[in-house]
DNA sequence: AGGCTACTTGCGCGTTTGCGCAAGCAGTGA
DNA sequence: TCACTGCTTGCGCAAACGCGCAAGTAGCCT
């Protein structure tokens, strides 16, 4: 897990960069917690998260968007589930420079 | 690399979140990746990224107050380094899933 | 159809970000 | 002291972000 070689295009970097960027928000790390766990509706993710649902579906469109997440419909709810469970890996190696 | 439990605290969630902003840009990373060979001096880095002086010390700022990196001066010139190694195995596999 | 729940989208606001440019420091050397 | 190099900092601007609120859409039920 170290010896990679880390030579990256601009557009590459732009790409990392852009998923880097979908973790930089507390209320999106929450959902990811909340996901490692299995599938979750917007309302569940948006009461853990503490905040009302329509920035809740604002912060998941972002992590749609960043392809980190993909969605479920069975009835009125939306399911939302993690696409690769290699963003945990990255978030906790994350968080352990964090802590 | 996969078992551990990942619930945080919000203010846990803060600090990652703040990791992850200050990779969040393809500039920054590109400095990482420079880094990764050992230290560099800003006019070096700014060279390597295509950027202003000015521009590419910004970026290094925002670094530094993140923590990943750390300074040494020579004379004249400042040496930037990698403050831990754990930033690039980050790097990579949001490279991977990026890729 | 109507009403209901679950979610998404649009809008407006204040804050933050990345950039270019000019000005302000260190530190070296004449 | 003066100039010079290497870097940092301040300022102004356009763009993006996170949020709250209102409005719109999708699907179930009667």
């Amino acid at each position: 897990m170290s010896g990679a070689t880390l030579t990256s295009s601009d557009s590459d970097r732009q790409r990392s960069a852009a998923i880097a960027r979908a973790l930089s928000d507390p209320k999106r790390l929450c959902v990811l917690e909340r996901l490692a766990g299995g599938e979750r509706s917007v309302s569940d993710l948006s009461r853990d998260a503490g905040c009302q649902i329509p920035n809740m579906s604002q912060h998941l469109a972002v992590l749609r968007a960043a392809g980190l997440v993909a969605t479920r419909r069975e009835g009125n709810t939306v399911f939302y589930r993690l696409t690769d469970q290699r963003v945990l890996d990255a978030y906790r190696l994350i968080a352990s420079i964090a802590g």
